[in-house]
DNA sequence: TAAAAATACTCCATAGGTATTTTAT
DNA sequence: ATAAAATACCTATGGAGTATTTTTA
C-alpha cells in the first residue's frame, strides 16, 4: 500500500466523483479506476459501490477513509518536520558554545 | 512512499543492522540497501549514517523513526478493522430486528 | 581480515497513459 | 442522450533478485 493511494482513495471519497478526483490529482480517470480496483483486489472486497450518478463508499470503505486521513495526516506534519530539520540542522551534529 | 518502505526503515532502525532487517523483512540486503538509499534521494538527505560497524540515524532519520512508527500502528489497526468489517459485515448493511 | 554495506547488472510487476466501450439516468 | 466509470492495451519506472566489490574496525 502506497500513501498515494490513500490520497487517491480519499480524494474520491471526498469528491463522491472519480472524474473530479482524478483532475484534482492530475492523474487519469482510468488510471484511477484501475488504482482502486487494485486496491479493492488487494483488501479482497469493494470499497466503493459505484453508478454513474453515484459514489458510495461500503462499510469498508467509510472505515478505511476515516483511517486513511488520520494516516495522511500523520504523513504530512512528518513530511513538514523533516523538511524544518533539512532547513535547520541540515543532518548534522550540533553543539552549542556559549 | 510506500507503507512497505516505512517498515523497512523502522526495522533497520530497531536493529540497527542492514543485514539483519534484511533477513527479518524476508529481502536482500542489496535490495535493502538501495530501497533507502531512494529514500533518502526522495527526502533529499542522508537518513541513516553507515559504516561497516555501526548504524546511526541522522536527526531526519530519527524523526521519520518516531513517525513511522506511529503511522505503521495505525496502519496495522486499520487493516485490523477492515479485516473484522469483512468477517462480520461482509461490506452489506444489516438491519436488526429484535 | 572479516563482516557489513554498496555497486552493477538483470528481470518483472505495476503505475500511469490513451483510446474506446459500457452503463445508468 | 449524456456523463461517468470500466475495459483494453501499451510503456516506462522501479522494486527485487544474484553476483561482486568496497569499506572500516
Amino acid at each position: 500500500m502506497d500513501i498515494r493511494h490513500l490520497k487517491y482513495f480519499e480524494s474520491i471519497a471526498r469528491n463522491k466523483n472519480f472524474t473530479k478526483a482524478a483532475e484534482e490529482l492530475f492523474i487519469s480517470q482510468p488510471s484511477l479506476s484501475n488504482m482502486i480496483k487494485k486496491m479493492e483486489e488487494n483488501f479482497g472486497s469493494k470499497l466503493i459501490e459505484r453508478t454513474t450518478r453515484e459514489v458510495i463508499l461500503t462499510e469498508m470503505g467509510e472505515a478505511l477513509y476515516v483511517h486513511a486521513k488520520k494516516i495522511l495526516g500523520l504523513y504530512t506534519i512528518t513530511l513538514k518536520e523533516m523538511e524544518e530539520i533539512k532547513k535547520i540542522g541540515k543532518g548534522e551534529i550540533h553543539i552549542g558554545i556559549i
